[in-house]
DNA sequence: CTATGATTCCATTATTACATGGAATATTGG
DNA sequence: CCAATATTCCATGTAATAATGGAATCATAG
C-alpha cells in the first residue's frame, strides 16, 4: 500500500466522524443525548423517527465512536461517548450559523422569531448570559426554570432549578414564587422550549427571560450541574 | 410547516456541514487549505485527484459555507472560509482520534511508526512541544525547518523558519547550519513530511527534532505567522 | 421455560452521492 | 477577435445511504 493509499485510508477514518454528523436526524439525536442518556424507544419518539430506523441511525453514531450504549435490564440507554462529542456537536452548528447562509433563516422560522426579534420587550431582547445567570442566583433574586422533558431534567440540570415541563406549564403556575424574576432554560441555543415558555409567562402577565442557551452549553462550559429530583 | 418540519429544516441545515466533512478527500483538501490558499489545479494534484472531482469537491465544500473562493486573473484561489473552519477540522480529528478504533492504526501506518514509536531515540520521542520550541527560539539554542512545499511556506510560517521542502532536502543540506540543533515542523499532527525529515536528518548523522503537530495547531494556538519569502 | 417487551437484523425500494470525460464558460495575451 | 489556459458544468453509470415492516434476538418476569 502506497503512501497515499495509507493517507487515503487515514483521512476515511477521520470522514466517519464527519459522515455521522451529516444526517439531519442523527444531529437530532446527538442533541438529545447531550442532555443525557435515553433508551431508543425514547430517542425515537423525541425524534419522530421509526424504532428501526431510530435504531440504524443510533448504529452509525456508535460505529463512528460518538455515542456508547449501556444496558439495564431489557433496554438498552445511548448517551454521548464523551463531553469531546458536544464540543463538537455545538462547533458544527456555530461554524454552520456563521457560514451557512440558511442557518439564520431556518433558525428564526423555527424559533418563532419574526423581523428582528418578536421576543422583545422594547427592544430589549428577553435573554440573560449565563454569567448574569450566576450572578443573580447567587444574589438569590431569581427563580430558575426548567421547561424541558421531566426524564432530562433528571438527567442534569442547573443546580437550585425548579421543573415544570413546558406541556405542564400552564396547569402548574400556582407553583412559581409570585413575586420573583423567573429565567427559564431548556436544552440549548436552539432549543424552542424556553422561548415558548416566556412567551407563556409574558401571556400571563409575569416577567420572565430566557438563558440565552441551555443546558448543552452550560455542561460545555464546565459549570456543576445536579441529578436526580428537586432537592 | 409544523414544528417537527421546522425543526428538521433547522437541523438539516446544520448537516451540511457535517456532509461536507463526510468524505475522505474533501477532509484532504481542508487539510490543504488550512495551509493556505491554493488554486484548484494545484488542490486537485496535491490531493491526488482528477481536475473536475477536484473542482466537485471544492463546490460541495463551499456549498457548505467552509470555504470562499478568490479570483486572480484566470485562475481561482481556494481558501478557508474562517479560522472556525480549521478549528472544526482539528476537533473532528481529534475526535476520530479518541473515538474511532481504527484511527490510532491508520495513523500509525501513514506515518511510518512501528511498535510504540520507531523514531524514538532510547525511548524518548523526537519531538517537542510549541511551548518548547518558542522557549528555544527564543534563546537562539534552534534551527526551525519547515519542510511543507514552498508554495505552503509562502501562505504562511512561523517566524524566522528555514524553508527546505522535504523533496529537497537531501541536496541541501548545506544551507543548515551545521552546530545547531534542527526542529523540523510540515502540516499539523497528521502529516508525513516531518517525521521523514528527521529520519533523513538522523540518517545523516545530524540531531532533530521533530514539532509535535504544526502550522494548523500553530495558526490555532493565535501564535504569529510571517508570509512570503525567508527573511 | 415460556411469554413479553425492547432492540436489532434483514430484505426491499427509493434516494442521494461519487467519479469521469467531454463540452461550455471565462480570462488573459496576442 | 482568436488562441491558450483554468475552471466549471453536464450527462452517464455506479455505488452508497435511507426508510420501512416484519422476523429474529436477548433479558426479564412470571
Amino acid at each position: 500500500m502506497g503512501d497515499r493509499a495509507k493517507k487515503a485510508a487515514l483521512f476515511e477514518q477521520f470522514a466517519k466522524v464527519g459522515k455521522a454528523m451529516g444526517h439531519g436526524k442523527r444531529l437530532e439525536l446527538i442533541d438529545l443525548l447531550a442532555q443525557g442518556e435515553r433508551s431508543v424507544e425514547s430517542l425515537a419518539a423525541a425524534a419522530g423517527l421509526g424504532l428501526s430506523t431510530a435504531s440504524a441511525h443510533l448504529q452509525a453514531l456508535k460505529q463512528a465512536g460518538l455515542v456508547a450504549t449501556r444496558r439495564d435490564g431489557a433496554r438498552i440507554f445511548y448517551a454521548l461517548a464523551g463531553p469531546d462529542v458536544a464540543a463538537l456537536y455545538s462547533l458544527v452548528r456555530s461554524v454552520a450559523r456563521s457560514r451557512v447562509a440558511d442557518v439564520e433563516q431556518k433558525r428564526a422560522d423555527y424559533l418563532g422569531l419574526t423581523g428582528n426579534d418578536a421576543h422583545s420587550t422594547a427592544g430589549q431582547p428577553a435573554e440573560m448570559t449565563r454569567e448574569d445567570l450566576l450572578a443573580q442566583v447567587g444574589a438569590g433574586t431569581v427563580t430558575v426554570l426548567d421547561v424541558r422533558p421531566a426524564e432530562e431534567y433528571r438527567a442534569a440540570h442547573i443546580p437550585g432549578a425548579l421543573s415544570i415541563p413546558l406541556e405542564e406549564l400552564s396547569s402548574r403556575l400556582g407553583e412559581l414564587p409570585p413575586d420573583r424574576e423567573i429565567v427559564a432554560y431548556c436544552r440549548g441555543a436552539y432549543c424552542v422550549l424556553a422561548y415558548e415558555a416566556v412567551d407563556f409567562l409574558h401571556s400571563t402577565g409575569r416577567s420572565a427571560l430566557r438563558l440565552n442557551d441551555g443546558m448543552l452549553e452550560w455542561r460545555l462550559s464546565g459549570l456543576p450541574v445536579d441529578t436526580g429530583l428537586a432537592a
